[in-house]
Order: C-alpha cells, then sequence, then structure tokens
DNA sequence: ATATCTTATTGTAATAAATACATTATTCAA
DNA sequence: TTGAATAATGTATTTATTACAATAAGATAT
C-alpha cells in the first residue's frame, strides 16, 4: 500500500481469519510495533485498512486478504460493523494509525468480516508491510490486542459457529481439499463444541451429498490408513 | 433535529422496521419530497440518519427509530452494512442529502439495522421532520426507493425471517400482547413461507415454555371465541 | 327455538431423525 | 508375531415430524 493512496478516514474493514489445524481453531493476527516515545511497543492487531475511496466493503476485505497472504478466492463474509466511539480512545492506536495512514486519524467505524482459510494454503505470512502468524483461539483471550479487536474476534467466533451450523458444507473451507473422516469430525466437534459418537457421525455424513468418498488412503501413518474424501459442490449444497 | 449537530458524514444507520397486520407483514417508510429545479418529485425511504459525532450505531439507530415513531423499548437489530460507492450515485438522493444536512456529501457507508414492532402500538407517524406509513411487503417491490434501501430491504428480510427461524420467541415482538394461536400461526407462516397444519403447530407451541394460556377469551369476533396467550420470558428462551 | 355459519380445539398412527452402544479390521512398529 | 493405534461398521431405542378429520362453541339469520 502506498501513501498517495486516497483514504476514507471514516471506514475500515477487519478480517478474522480462522484456520483448523487438526484439532484447534486458529486465527491470523498481524504483529504490530508502535514507537511511542521511543520505547517500542509490541502487539497483535486483526488484518485490516481503511478503505478507499470508491472501494466497495467487500473489495477492501478482500484486497485486506492478498496483501497480507497473497491468497485469492478466500471465503469472505461480512458479519457486524463496530462503531463505538471509544473504539478508537487508546492513544497509542491513535498514534499508530496516524504513523501508519500520514492522516489525522479520529474516530473510525469498522465493518469486520469472517474468512475461512484451509490452514495448509501456502500463505505468505511476512510481506512488504506486515508479519502475520496464526494463534490459538484460546491463547487469543490473553492477548492484549489493539482497539476492539478481541470483542471483533468473540463476536466473529458466535458468527461462524453459527453459520457452520447452519450451512455445514463451509466446514470445507477449513480443511485440506482431501480429508478423513476423523478430521471432519474433530473440526465439526471443535466448531461446535460437541463430542460425536463415531457412528453416528459417519451416517450423518452418508447423508450430506457434496461429501464424496475417494479411491484414496491416507499415506505417512504409523496406523491403519483412513479413506479420503472431497468436498463436492452439489446444485444446492 | 436540529441544525447545531455535529455529523460524522461518512456512516449513518437506517432501520428496516416490520409490522404484522395479521395476516401480512409490513415495512415503515418516510415520505420523502425532493424541489428538483422546482419540479417536487416524491418518494419513500427507510428511516434512518447520518450518525452524530460520538454516537454509537446503535444509539443512532434507537435515536432514529424514538424521533420517528416516540417509542423506546423497540427491537433493534444490526444486520448488515452497506457500502458499494454507487450506492450514492443518484443525483435526486445526493441532492436530498445536501438540503437536508446542509453538508458536502459524498460517499455514505451506511449500518442497517432491522426493527420489530407491535402494529397495534401506537404510533406517533406525523413528526416535525417527517411523515411515515405502514407499506405491504409486497408492494414495495414496485416502488421507487431511495438509495438502495430496495436492496437493504431485501437483506433485512431475509435476516429476519432466518432469525425468527432460530429464535421463534422473537416472533412475539410482532404480535399484540394478548394473542391467539391463530395469529401465532398466520404470522409463523407468513415469515417461514410455509402453511402449517394446525394440530401439528399446536403441539409444537405446546413445546415452547415461553407462551403461556392465559384465562381470557377473545373478544367481539363473530364466531367462538379462542383463548387467548401470552408471552413470558423465560431463563433462557 | 332452530338451523347455519364460522372458527376453535383436540388425538392417533406412520414415518423420519437422532441417540446409545461395542466389536472387528488394518497397518505400523517393536 | 504381538501390541499399539486408529478405522470402519449395525441395530435397537427414543424422540421428533408428519399426515390426517371429527366435534365444539359462539354468533347470526330465519
Amino acid at each position: 500500500m502506498t501513501n498517495e493512496m486516497i483514504y476514507n478516514p471514516h471506514v475500515s474493514v477487519d478480517c478474522v481469519v480462522f484456520g483448523f489445524d487438526g484439532s484447534k481453531l486458529k486465527v491470523l493476527l498481524i504483529e504490530r510495533t508502535i514507537n511511542e516515545q521511543n520505547e517500542l511497543y509490541n502487539d497483535k492487531k486483526l488484518p485490516g485498512s481503511i478503505i478507499l475511496t470508491d472501494e466497495d466493503l467487500d473489495d477492501a476485505a478482500s484486497r485486506v486478504l492478498t496483501e497480507l497472504t497473497g491468497l485469492k478466492n478466500i471465503y469472505l463474509s461480512q458479519f457486524r460493523s463496530f462503531g463505538n466511539p471509544k473504539r478508537t480512545d487508546n492513544p497509542r492506536d491513535i498514534l499508530w494509525l496516524e504513523n501508519t495512514t500520514q492522516l489525522k486519524i479520529g474516530r473510525i467505524v469498522t465493518v469486520a468480516y469472517v474468512a475461512l482459510i484451509k490452514i495448509d494454503r501456502k500463505i505468505q505470512f511476512k510481506s512488504e508491510i506486515s508479519q502475520a502468524n496464526w494463534y490459538d483461539l484460546n491463547e487469543v483471550a490473553t492477548m492484549n490486542l489493539a482497539f476492539d479487536h478481541a470483542e471483533i474476534i468473540k463476536k466473529g467466533l458466535e458468527y461462524i459457529r453459527h453459520s457452520l451450523d447452519i450451512e455445514p458444507y463451509l466446514l470445507f473451507e477449513l480443511l485440506p481439499r482431501k480429508f478423513t473422516l476423523s478430521q471432519l469430525r474433530s473440526l465439526y466437534d471443535t466448531v461446535h463444541q460437541t463430542n460425536s459418537d463415531v457412528r453416528n457421525f459417519q451416517k450423518k455424513v452418508a447423508l450430506w451429498a457434496y461429501v464424496v468418498a475417494l479411491d484414496e488412503m491416507e499415506e505417512g501413518v504409523p496406523h491403519r490408513a483412513a479413506r479420503l474424501y472431497k468436498f463436492k459442490r452439489t446444485p444446492n449444497p
């Protein structure tokens, strides 16, 4: 992002990017360093950006993700806007905003998105402008985050739990392209905070037309290999 | 609203206010008159307002509803933001904005809310600044609305259908304080676009702890009077 | 008073969906 | 070849959902 860009200084987008490492939900955060009276202060923030003049909200969110990870075609969904005037009350946040944008910034209303990423996709974590890392969701609760980003993550998690509940095929945005039923069940149970019975779960999945068995098995595991499955988009999933 | 108020000129809120008249869903719209080169042009818009400096989004939405209807304690839920740069492309909309706010207005990102109102609540339709009216949702599809308000209504309807589906007790925000099971079923079927069997529906409702029978019957109907019920907030509805 | 009209109220059987529960199979590694 | 680890699979029970129609009550008209 260059300095010539024209900002709309009152509106930003922030992305809560979720991944699943096989047993835990992860969230992607950006390292932030603030030079505060020559003391360096480090914390984390959500990937986000002030929107550009003439840029649609969804486009801004896509841009942020592409700039950050190098990825395109990511599942992205707007879930809520945050506009509490106090959300920009921390002088440290204002300092960081004004340093990075070269603008005098007052209040910012942010439009928040969730994104789901297959955690095995090769992400370029380090870009010209930022360094990203995956963090355990639990861990995040105890971390110091910029602005109201802790709250945004919490609401994003609620939203995505809810979405995955009513649109189970979104689960596949978080799984590798080929996956085992154990992986699927593990993810399902993680997001639903349940502990499914293996047999009942497989019966349930058998009814999902969009999960198809492959003629391939898992490899390199020190025990019986499981069958691999893939997600297949159906007319009306 | 007076002229001394300070606006945050890039962000507004708009409210999609739903009511139920016993057989149809209604939406509350504001009459708008634009003086366009001495030709008066009339159309409708959603109740809304640019947010004030230091005003939270939810507060702005509540303010709009109170200014408009005189009502407080209305169910209100943020559902989506609309920020397409083209949404303020119509010169008529810009003209109206600049006339009413006395500000030079470019693009506006709006945060949209749905509100549910018991249609029998006494609304003060005519305020100092506006005249409101209920319109059939069907009718609205064929009407000329300001900005992208037609789209906002459509999305608001999707959202509320969905919310009522997973939180059935929200239905009671749309019903009179005392209601019959026929009214409840009629509303339920209207929002779900279904046609429930009477017996099965009553069995379903019998399982809803938050619907309690009263010792009162309907009055003034030219046929057998139905029992009245009320909604009772339960520990965990 | 009686018939008629309109809407209210109620139960049962059939089907489908969700749950509880344990054994055998396969592969790798020691 | 044995042990360790995880994969794969079926049946009976319970619960939820659906389909379906006759009688009851109050108001109005004759």
